[in-house]
DNA sequence: CTTTCATATGAATATCTGTTCATATGATAT
DNA sequence: ATATCATATGAACAGATATTCATATGAAAG
């Protein structure tokens, strides 16, 4: 059966020894491969739904605009474990807020948030 | 302006000091919120495609099916941690695989990833 | 059946990340 | 002004995780 060794020719001295390479395949995806950068953004953004607690917050201000407290009380978290989060969610433009005297209220940044938590919904309601 | 403080009615002593809570708003809430099991779920998805390498390895095979060394190959990666994130995905039923020989090509497992990432780079390029 | 190739796995390490504790800020009453 | 309330922030610690190194598996070729 076909092996993969014979594709050996121009292969770069990388720290990686000789591997199977199918240069063809390898520079037709090559050329489809957005920039780093863009990819880059793509896992962080993903990384930050991908925390229990970060999700129920985003999960829990679905239904309405949640102040701190409420938001600590709703799922059993402390002042400041979601404190810490919500800076997370604002830095990254998933959450916004207003606020009302002492208060501060969050809200979902935009409909994004939700597509891309329905989205993966889908996908875990199988 | 109307503080917070009136609503300490029967508040639970828990770990939680006194928070500033409206209770009618977080007793609607909880009452829409899914299963905790269900969002430990969804912040496991996401926390998959939370990682770059992984991300590179699900877009690179958006074109087309590849094995492990046209991968290392293509990102740039050792043999070993392809095969580890490979070992990630494979298991979450991410990508799929078929054997041909020694070489293992892999492939993405359903729609649903192409879906999941094309809703997070509609976010991303902005 | 021994060697080589392609991939997989295990242990160790270093980095990253989330919570807690203590404290700071900023706003509103008294 | 001072006390209290709601939230924010910083440092420290613990747990998780991705890569590397060394080695194992499993398949084909000689």
């Amino acid at each position: 059966m076909k092996g993969c060794a014979d594709n050996l020719k121009d292969q770069e001295p990388s720290k990686n020894e000789y591997l199977c390479v199918h240069e063809d395949v390898v520079d037709k995806v090559t050329a489809a491969m957005p920039p780093d950068e863009i990819l880059y953004d793509l896992a962080e953004l993903f990384k930050i739904f991908g925390d229990t607690t970060r999700i129920k917050i985003l999960y829990a201000l679905f239904e309405s605009e949640l102040c701190v407290g409420d938001i600590a009380q709703l799922l059993g978290l402390t002042q400041t474990a979601v404190s810490h989060q919500l800076r997370v969610l604002k830095v990254n433009k998933l959450v916004k807020f207003r606020k009302e005297g002492k208060i501060v209220f969050y809200s979902l940044a935009d409909d994004h948030v939700r597509r891309i938590i329905n989205q993966g919904m889908e996908h875990v309601e199988e």
